[in-house]
RNA sequence: GGUCCCAUAGCUCAGCUGGAUAGAGCAUCUCACUUCUAAUGAGACGGUCACAGGUUCGAAUCCUGUUGGGAUCACCA
């Protein structure tokens, strides 16, 4: 039992025995004492006056009494104007520690027989992952994790998004300019290959564009573009010059329909350099810790999107326009109307989301599903569910969209058509670089060998890049700062790893060295800082619940870098392994091995993992 | 115009279901290393919690409105 439940049991009771009368044990608050203070927990009695007619300081003095009277793991109290401050007895914190010092899975809740589904990720197939996909991958693993960690069943899951005139337009570039060259004849990732093609193509078609803005029919063409104050004709017009008048967006455009009508040498070409991406995309995804469980492809769900739109037209829960166009009319979710399928019968982006939901229920029956996508999709997840709704999917109440803010570079908007977007491969590798600089120069401290530094530097380098995103609420629109994405000191993934290498190494050694692990019994006289890491050990279980529900996993990385911080202070005020007697010995050495595991856990729910040197 | 998200120190961010004098990090300035690893610790400096009302014994937190920033409202994904 957590507790401030406990406190609020013997508080009811010393009520009872003060005032005769009852109430509500969960209506009494209790909060954690402000630090200046002292105590460690704070009954708060103002909500307590009318329900008790006697004044605030009145109540809590005879609370107070009552308490210290009859409960034995409190030591002492003050009454500060309405406010009871409790402090618990040390050797009541040495049993709490002591109870959840081995405990196996400290800080996991029971499974509850929930399956969750969640997608994130999702790239398309025509260049690297970027920025963008770095805190999306990051947010929807960790959320994961935390799921897990909650008691859920989880199933990752990406779509893919492998068709379209994206990577048609690398495709016809590839075709044009590469000479066959290939990701193995070029030493090349896969990824950065096909996404150089892909800004091949637009290079290309910017030149084609210019030129043709300087003929006649051009001139004539942008003369008549009409634009609001401050729009160029010539962006305006771009769209529907590829569409209509472009040889090379002819070509991207040919290469779609061939490739839908199944032209076996256009397939080919397709799956060769969709083959390339995935093992450029996968080796990024190693690099971060992530995998999945099971990926769809939209070149297979757009197909099953359309059944639904028919399936929801015999349902008459979509209805057909004249043209032939399926629509949903979502007006009582206060949404439009909103198109499923086009009067040719293609499918638009929501007909293949519909088709994936559909099938992942199919696959593997979850109670729910999360999506991870920017915010920026916040309106098409919206229409999503409504649509699902009407269709009466029986997971469609139970479906989430978490939209993450966007991620800034310091320098602007991060867009991919201006180049200024941070690949994640560059990002990693930038970041890990600084982080073995770093480790050189202090490699006469931690004699360690090359090895050893190079296997830390690449930990430490990821932990400063996942730990830097992970801290900001999800929501939140973010700046990404490269400089400081690679420091490491400050609220940083390499600040807590620091932490973990001491309060490892040390119990480590001790364990090896060998010591009176009985005598800890003796220890009841714990100094503060020891007290404020037993509590904060404490809360996890609340903690990962809480992150859980909300979906955010900067509640996470908050707690581990204050229970990171409360280490080092602890360190900085006293010895462990030369302890004043064996039983503060015992219980410092009890101490480090739980800050160590609970350090691991929390980390590890932020997909962080931790060196044991550095 | 409709809907949604955001606004806290010079900068980047915490602040849980309303509780005491609003917290960290960075930056700036001090101090502490023959270490159980100083990638650390201690201190100083820094605030009209965007603004205005309301609810309450009590509001950064809840409600309403205003302002500012962003997203979206495509037969794009």
């Amino acid at each position: 039992m957590k507790i401030v439940q406990q406190l609020q049991a013997l508080t009811q009771r010393a009520i009872t025995q003060a005032y005769g009368k009852e109430i509500d044990a969960e209506k009494i608050v209790i909060n954690a004492t402000r630090s200046d203070m002292d105590g460690d927990f704070t009954v708060v009695t103002f909500a307590l006056a009318k329900l008790l007619g006697d004044r605030p300081d009145a109540i809590a003095a005879k609370i107070g009494e009552a308490l210290e009277a009859s409960a034995e793991d409190v030591s002492g109290v003050s009454v500060v104007k309405g406010f009871l401050n409790i402090n618990l007895a040390g050797s009541f914190w040495r049993k709490q520690l002591e109870a959840i010092k081995d405990e196996d899975q400290f800080g996991y809740a029971a499974k509850k027989g929930i399956k969750t589904a969640i997608e994130f990720s999702s790239p398309n197939t025509n260049k690297p992952l970027h920025l963008g996909h770095v805190r999306n991958i990051l947010l929807g693993w960790s959320i994961s994790k935390l799921l897990e960690a909650a008691g859920h069943d989880v199933v990752r899951v990406q779509i893919i998004n492998d068709r379209g005139i994206a990577i048609c337009k690398s495709m016809v570039a590839w075709q044009k300019f590469a000479n066959g060259a290939t990701p193995a004849s070029l030493s090349r990732k896969g990824d950065l290959v096909v996404g150089d093609y892909y800004v091949r193509f637009e290079a290309e078609f910017q030149e084609e564009y210019r030129a043709w803005q300087n003929t006649p029919a051009g001139k004539a063409a942008l003369a008549d573009v009409k634009v609001k104050e401050g729009e160029e004709p010539a962006k305006k017009y771009k769209n529907t010059y590829f569409n209509t008048i472009s040889p090379l967006g002819k070509e991207a455009k040919e290469m779609l329909l061939a490739w839908e009508a199944g032209d076996p040498s256009v397939r080919e070409l397709w799956s060769t350099m969709n083959g390339w991406v995935y093992a450029g995309h996968n080796a990024t995804y190693e690099r971060m810790g992530v995998t999945f469980d099971k990926l769809y492809y939209e070149s297979d769900t757009y197909l099953l999107g359309k059944a639904m739109a028919l399936k929801g037209l015999e349902k008459e829960a979509f209805y057909k326009k004249e043209d032939g166009s399926v629509w949903a009319d979502l007006t009582d979710a206060k949404l439009d109307q909103k198109i499923i399928l086009r009067a040719d019968g293609t499918s638009v982006y929501i007909t293949q989301d519909l088709g994936t939901a559909h099938q992942r229920f199919e696959d593997f029956g979850m109670d729910r599903m999360i999506y991870v996508t920017g915010d920026e999709q916040n309106y098409h997840f919206q229409a999503l569910f409504a649509a699902l709704a009407k269709l009466q999917e029986p997971y469609a109440d139970q479906l989430y969209h978490l939209g993450y803010g966007m991620i800034d570079l310091t320098t602007g908007k991060m867009k991919s058509r201006e180049g200024t977007v941070v690949d994640a491969d560059d990002l990693m590798e930038q970041v890990v670089a600084e982080a073995r600089a770093n480790a050189e120069e202090r490699a006469e401290i931690t004699e360690s060998d090359a090895s050893t530094r190079a296997e830390s530097a690449e930990q430490v380098g990821l932990a400063a890049i996942k730990y830097y995103i992970l801290r900001v609420g999800p929501k939140k629109r973010m700046v990404f700062n490269p400089k400081e994405s690679v420091e490491l000191q400050g609220t940083t993934g390499p600040y807590i790893q620091y932490s973990y290498v001491r309060a490892f190494g040390v119990s480590a050694r001790a364990e090896k060295e060998g010591y009176d692990a009985a005598a800890g019994g003796a220890y009841n006289e714990l100094a503060p800082a020891e007290r404020d890491l037993v509590k904060h050990l404490l809360t996890l279980p609340e903690v990962i619940e809480q992150a859980a529900e909300e979906l955010d996993p900067s509640q996470v990385a908050s707690y581990a870098y204050a229970l990171a911080k409360g280490y080092h202070r602890f360190w900085h005020d006293h010895s462990v392994l030369s302890a004043e007697n064996e039983a503060a010995k015992a219980f410092r050495v009890g101490l480090s091995h739980a800050v160590a595991k609970t350090l691991r856990t929390s980390m590890d729910l932020l997909g962080i993992s931790l060196p044991e040197r550095m």
